[in-house]
RNA sequence: UGCCCGAUGGUGUAAUGGUAGCACAAACGACUCUGACUCGUUUUGUCUAGGUUCGAGUCCUAGUCGGGCAGCCA
């Protein structure tokens, strides 16, 4: 069954940054609308990247541009390939079927050839449509390029190298409320610099023993035009570029002229880079570049109550074995997501519903719930499985006998498809099912009353069966057949209708029931944030599904009736040991009076 | 404290000087062989004070409140 997505149709979303891009479109000023998404590889991508990832591939979707994925590696202590690649398949699960044709990569190895264009650097890379010959980008691949804009600014007199130490350039930075003061090696030649900045690429000096500093105000009430650092000196291999460097260009410096490279037009981030904007401005400017420039804009990044998102937060979170790891299904990163079983296009529609605005606001996770309960009520084929077994005897059903059933596979479809159950004497239902003792309003089994088994026929409890402590031994009724669907009093009206399954003709399997992570709606908010931990974020059932469940591959995603949505774990599943993992819940509008 | 950004129901957003709308949540009801889905009804909002204007959520001024920035992190 397919189903189509509902936001390959939806209209195009508006907001502040759309409106800009439409008017550049509208005055067509540049030929191609370029975005990009670029993290650090330094840790997995969670939910809050789906928003900024919907963004850039959604604009360039809209507009017939491109979006190309980029490694921000310009900090190699911190990054690892493992990464990398986890970032690669996470961006192309989330955006396949949607905007996959938007996403550039470049031809595996290759690095920027420099050309010369009215005697500047230019280095242009055209991108190529994702294939095992490609590989995302990498700012690491411009290390020679932006050493090039460096020496150019060098040579401009707007960049020098300087030796002080990093506290004592913290110390002369100044603060936000107190100007800086210059460096007293901010005057040195231009000749002595560019010698300087050959012998740090060189190899020559210690880490931080020098670096290199735009050169523009130490006085301005913007912090970051007080002599940002350019260069720094790390001794260190870089998990993409190798050994080949050891001074890199900060986020400031490789970022803006990154995006320039790419061709990228309108280079979208979060906003506390706002303040970095006039540097941004100032380095493209100053390099007096052939191409038009970049833009920088800013926006909010997603909050979603229950969560936490910061990599901080979620890599402690593994470290301590909080979880079982980055891709834990409780996880709120694109892993954990996928194994949870949410599906891409919940996450694209709820980065796309929660709106793009300057102002950050708090989302509320039922929003989420929502979604993913909408996409996967349409998707998702209904089967019969039971958590919590108890027994039920139908005394008049004799061993061995099998009444066959038809249940729909998903009434949401226009032409629904069927398949057979069997009830058998023997069958299990739900222990919630059950009360020997109903609360008011109780509309399912109780001593003496009766309920349907969905798709079957209407079931009557006569006795309750108890072991000498008094446990719940097994359940005896019977069962009226004539109420079968489709059989002659099939329209007979009873108040609840509950899940089973055959107690033979079912099969065990591990179902795993996931809850929220966090028990309080901010816990990030909390410097403790552990303390916030859900104990019961995850219990683990021996349940009991209906045969035709054997079949179910890893992935696929099922509603169990009544109980809510569960997906095939990818990881754990076995041949013949089949893992669920709960999904999400169906809404529940009943309550039990006293929380029974 | 200096600079920058922002503020619309409980929550998230729309309205681009012209009827404050949508979604989620909540409550109630209808339907129901899923207490699901679906459908119907209801509740709740433009931070404050001035100004411009025939008309202001929108423009201006001031204030209040919130966020961001002082890594050789990104």
């Amino acid at each position: 069954m397919t189903v189509e997505h509902p936001d390959a149709a939806a209209p195009a979303p508006s907001d502040f940054i759309r409106d800009v891009v439409a008017q550049h479109v509208a005055e067509k000023r540049y030929p191609k609308i370029v975005t990009r998404f670029p993290p650090e590889p330094n840790g997995y991508l969670h939910i809050g990247h789906a928003k900024s990832i919907c963004l850039n591939f959604g604009i360039a979707r809209e507009n017939q541009g491109q979006c190309n994925l980029r490694m921000d590696d310009t900090n190699p202590v911190k990054e690892d390939v493992e990464y990398v690649d986890a970032i690669v398949n996470d961006v192309r699960w989330l955006i396949d079927g949607w905007a996959d044709h938007c996403l550039s990569f470049k031809p595996k190895g290759a690095v920027p050839a420099a050309t010369t264009v009215d005697g500047r650097p230019d280095h242009y890379l055209a991108p190529v449509p994702f294939s095992p010959a490609a590989e995302p980008f990498f700012a690491s691949d411009y290390f020679e390029a932006i050493h090039d804009f460096a020496v150019q600014l060098i040579k401009q007199g707007q960049a020098y190298v300087c030796d002080l130490s990093p506290k004592e350039t913290e110390e002369y930075r100044g603060a936000p409320d107190r100007p800086g003061k210059d460096s007293p090696y901010r005057n040195r030649t231009v000749a002595e610099n560019l010698d300087l900045f050959e012998r740090m690429r060189a190899g020559e000096f210690p880490d931080a023993a020098r670096s290199l500093r735009a050169r523009i105000d130490m006085a301005s009430p913007n912090i970051w035009l007080r002599d940002p650092l350019l260069y720094r000196i790390r001794h260190t291999a870089h998990h993409h570029a190798g050994d080949k460097w050891c001074i890199y260009p900060l986020y400031d410096f490789a970022h803006c002229l990154s995006d320039y490279l790419e061709g990228v037009t309108h280079s979208i981030c979060t906003i506390e880079f706002e303040v970095h904007r006039p540097l941004y401005d100032w380095i493209l400017s100053s390099l007096r570049l052939p191409r038009p420039p970049p833009h920088q804009y800013e926006f909010a990044k997603l909050v979603l109550s229950y969560t936490v998102f910061s990599k901080r937060r979620l890599l402690q979170l593994v470290q301590d074995g909080a979880v079982a790891g980055w891709d834990d299904p409780r996880m709120p990163t694109l892993a954990g997501a996928r194994r949870l079983g949410i599906p891409a296009s919940a996450l694209r529609r709820l980065a796309t519903s929660v709106g793009v605005t300057k102002y950050e606001s708090v989302t509320d996770i039922a929003l989420f719930e929502h979604i993913v309960r909408e996409e996967l009520n349409a998707a998702a084929r209904r089967r019969l499985a039971v958590l919590r077994p108890i027994k039920l005897v139908l005394t008049n059903i004799p061993a061995g006998e099998v009444v066959d059933c038809e249940a729909v596979d998903n009434p949401q479809d226009e032409t629904p498809t069927k398949r057979r159950i069997a009830l058998t004497r023997e069958v299990f239902i739900e222990s919630d099912d059950f009360a020997e003792v109903p609360p008011p309003k109780y509309f399912r089994l109780k001593p003496g009353g009766e309920v349907r088994l969905k798709y079957a026929c209407i079931v009557r409890c006569d006795e309750v069966v108890k072991d000498a402590a008094g446990a719940l031994v097994e359940l005896r009724g019977t069962a009226d057949l004539t109420t079968r669907t489709g059989g002659p009093n099939a329209d007979r009206k009873v108040k609840g209708t509950i899940h089973w399954v055959s107690a033979d003709r079912s099969v065990a399997a591990e179902v795993r029931l996931y809850d929220r992570l966090f028990t309080v709606a901010e816990p990030g908010a909390d410097e403790d944030f552990k303390r916030h931990l859900n104990p019961r974020s995850l219990e683990t059932v021996t349940a009991r599904l209906e045969a035709s469940l054997q079949e179910a591959r890893p992935g696929e995603r099922y509603q169990f009736e009544r109980l809510g949505y569960f997906t095939a774990d990818a990881k754990d599943s076995r041949p013949g040991g089949l893992v669920f993992n709960r999904t999400i819940t169906l809404k529940d509008a009943w309550k039990a009076p006293g929380g029974a």
